[in-house]
DNA sequence: GAATTGTGAGCGCTCACAATT
DNA sequence: GAATTGTGAGCGCTCACAATT
């Protein structure tokens, strides 16, 4: 009767090991000050009655559950696909295991999920933080977490940053290298494709690649820089609509983006690295086979991943950013002394 | 002081609106017996406090948490970017919405997260019910949930089913409607494609492949069923290996294989549909060009999330197994009466 | 008497403190 | 007196029942 698994608590595991139920909850909680013969009387009747502690009891009194929530805004589930996501979801996770926490991703459909999701979500007793990305489909929900004084850091740059906790990358020095090394290779005409700056992320790379042409002497031409979506359509457009101004390199502030402007470049019979050298800014694993021939600049997603988690288990109450620095990774389209190939 | 948010309770709403603790208890969980204008007092104050109960209190009484999980045994993460998962999610998600559940994503690495996460998921007061998809990495996860009588249901058909609750789509009724399909076409010598059959999945459709076979009047060759990995290069191999035989027509167990499969009969200048024709199975969303060209045996897998979670929320007790019917769509492959073209 | 409200108890833990060795 | 154990209280809810209109 009484033997269901279900009806076991610290009590009944007391009874059977002979000690009261704080004597128990020592043991799970590994303190001091139980001897080690009891100690082992109680591990025994654990292991054997397969006992484990009520989750929302413990979260009731210690007001902590041990769960972390990566929020994951859905409208449509092309995000699931999404390299950025996978590398992201990869350090939090290792970040958690660290931190021995529990991971775990709520998709968020955002005009659905507003009334049993987020009340959830940002209730107490139920996660002890979330992780959200910054972009357009997050602005609402981060106020809302923010409003509640949820417990809360943002990967990336949002449009309203006030009062956030945020992990992101240096995203203007990372620009700036990339055109510095253009510069370096004797470059002299060189252009920028990236988003609309309501992107903060394509506004912060735009004026690191300012910042790279000016600390290499060259002069910034308007002319030379080109908005467009961030799809490798939109690189197409922008780099066939940069070709009437002859550069001969392009820094392109994702690689998805540099991944349509080199198909443009071969579209048009300019050679790349030859007439146009090419750096992105990305490097996420497991990208297109043209992603992988790119130079770019690598922004290290999972250590965000980590860092976030990190920043949650603080004691943090004022807002702080964390920018990690990136690398620049050398490829084929920027052809050094390699011998360059079209791509 | 005490107007911290965190300090907002039931019994602190209840005096701030003049009423009991439970009063307000009726109003949150929408009982009857509350005065109208009682009601839009206290709504009044829970609206302008912006109260939110605790869940672990909630969770601790209730005995239910409202979370439901999915694991996600990640131990590469390309689960990530597979179609299938995606499907699957998409169709959880919503069965979750209509019933009022949350639900979560728990990747789980499975040396790792032994000791914490598996506990935590398995203990009362924390998810309601888990999801978890049949697979090899998946079996062991399995075991220890049924062990602890954890209500689960499990996606597709783990090599041990003994007492599970199941949700999966009719794999051999849907080969056999391929098979069927190809016999209707006039094609005489009719191959199978698929993987080990380790793969249980891949048993059922070979299974199928032979009633189709034999409802058709057709005789079972087994030159003509090649097994192999079951990726694109496996499907390649089989291909290959299958064209001595001299097949015009195959039934592919998996999209992905079929891929390949195409890919080899190209590479050999097979024509398909002409002299071979080509039946695969899953027809997922945005699977690949070809894979969009395939006539396909369909399977419902946002139906079959949205299942899972009914099941999840059905009081069953015994082991049960609701199998989903497929649907064959027609491609490029099987060219009924269209001008084929090689793929 | 039916509709409406409040009181008491208890869910299963953790923690402070008292009591024991 | 230090190490070890047990007792009491309480976390914030929901539910049964009693008390009120």
């Amino acid at each position: 009767m009484t033997d269901d698994p279900e009806d076991l608590t610290l009590e009944r595991i007391g009874r059977l090991a002979g000690v009261s139920r704080s004597t128990v909850s020592r043991v799970l909680n590994d303190h001091r000050h139980v001897r080690p013969e009891v100690r082992a009387r109680v591990e025994a009747v654990i292991d054997q009655t397969g006992y484990l502690p009520n989750q929302a009891a413990r979260a009731l009194v210690s007001n902590r559950t041990g769960l972390i929530g990566l929020v994951m805004p859905t409208d449509a589930d092309e995000l699931f696909g999404d390299p950025y996501y996978s590398a992201l979801v990869h350090g939090i996770h290792e970040g958690c295991a660290d931190s021995g926490s529990v991971f775990a991703i709520f998709p968020v459909d955002a005009p659905r999920d507003q009334t049993v999701v987020l009340p959830t979500l940002v209730a107490q007793g139920f996660v002890d933080g979330v992780i959200v990305t910054a972009g357009p489909r997050s602005d609402r929900l981060i106020g809302a977490l923010r409003d509640r004084r949820k417990r809360m850091v943002v990967v990336g740059h949002p449009a309203d940053d006030d009062g956030l906790v945020r992990v992101d990358v240096e995203n203007r020095a990372g620009s700036a290298a990339a055109v510095e090394h253009l510069v370096g290779l004797g470059r002299r005409r060189i252009g920028f494709i990236g988003p609309p700056t309501d992107f903060v992320f394509g506004a912060e790379r735009l004026a690191g690649y300012r910042d790279g042409l000016a600390s290499g002497g060259r002069r910034v031409d308007d002319r030379l820089v080109r908005l467009d979506e961030p799809t490798a359509e939109g690189g197409f457009r922008a780099a066939e609509a940069l070709l009437a101004w002859h550069p001969d390199g392009v820094h392109v502030a994702t690689d998805t983006m540099a991944e349509g402007a080199l198909r443009a470049f071969a579209h048009h019979d300019v050679r790349v690295p030859e007439e146009v050298a090419v750096v992105g800014f990305d490097g996420l694993p497991g990208g297109s086979l043209s992603q992988q021939l790119l130079t770019t600049v690598v922004q290290p997603v999972a250590e965000v991943g980590r860092t976030a988690v990190r920043l949650l288990g603080d004691d943090h109450v004022d807002a702080r950013v964390v920018a990690l620095p990136t690398t620049l990774r050398i490829g084929a389209t920027c052809g050094s002394g390699l011998a360059g190939r079209s791509t």
